[in-house]
DNA sequence: CTATATGCAAATCGTTTGCACCTTA
DNA sequence: TAAGGTGCAAACGATTTGCATATAG
């Protein structure tokens, strides 16, 4: 189900090539973080991770090419949480998450058919849709034990 | 099934007081322009149609009241359109929104029955849902009569 | 050689915060 | 009159941009 790394980072060369676009270390070393990354890192992060091997890289670099990345579907930016974006560069066809309030944290949820939330919304034809995002707010499973007790979330 | 607004305001003055709040004009005055747009205002266009009528408004007591408003469950805030958040404060409840990804509009969609996802989705036993986000981005209608032509949006 | 990317630093811009002053209850 | 709210201006923080330099093809 897993796409090896080296196809992955084959087929964006290729693509990057075909639209006239160069195959820069820096752009390789940031989609093996993202091909590599369950947590949805947020751009900074990515940044710390691909600095570890690639110590002249700039955060702008990343914010660009993950533009670049996300204008070819090969990465999916996720709703705002704390006013940061997050990615994930695993699973670029839409799916549901679960954003934890309390810690950040953002889980792939496994609900398979999104595809239903499109019949069920009946969007006004000849109406293209481009994304769908179907996100859950509330507390992880492991805030909610930190918690514990019946104190409702804020 | 709209609520009329006097109502509404009364029950706003009347929650704040119980909570140990201060009924303020300022207050009423957001309120009012949230329950009467549509349009899924962003906290500046809030904050200009309110100043028309309270001039001495500033853009820090927006901010701070929609919070308030938040957490009071008064009003929603939406998924954020090119950095900035937008409220709905017509319906409260979660429901789906289509955003156009061309002139940044939001509209309502008419899936009554978000329950269904949240009862797809599974969620683990014993975990809080707060929130449910459910957004299509795609082009609205008008963009989509402008572009015309089978080009596919960016 | 030339179009394209990178890195740096400065600029943006929505949002938040600290604090003195004002208002509600 | 005391707790809570407002306004102002400064601070924040994620993201973007301009431009000189470096590099892929």
């Amino acid at each position: 189900m897993t796409e090896p790394l080296e196809e992955r980072l084959d087929r964006l060369s290729r693509r990057l090539r075909a639209a006239g676009g160069r195959v820069t270390s820096e752009r390789l070393a940031i989609l093996r973080v993202l091909a590599a990354d369950e947590s949805h890192p947020s751009a900074d992060t990515i940044y710390r991770r691909v600095a570890a091997e690639l110590p002249s890289i700039s955060l702008a670099t990343v914010y660009k090419t993950l533009t670049t990345l996300q204008r070819m579907g090969e990465v999916l930016e996720l709703t705002a949480v704390q006013g940061e974006c997050r990615y994930d560069g695993m699973r670029p066809e839409p799916h549901p998450h679960l954003i934890c309030t309390r810690c950040g944290s953002i889980a792939n949820l496994a609900l398979e058919d999104v595809e239903v939330l499109l019949r069920l919304a009946a969007l006004p034809a000849g109406q293209w849709t481009l994304t769908t995002r179907v996100d859950f707010w509330g507390y992880c499973p492991q805030c909610c034990a930190e918690v514990s007790g019946d104190t409702r979330p804020e």
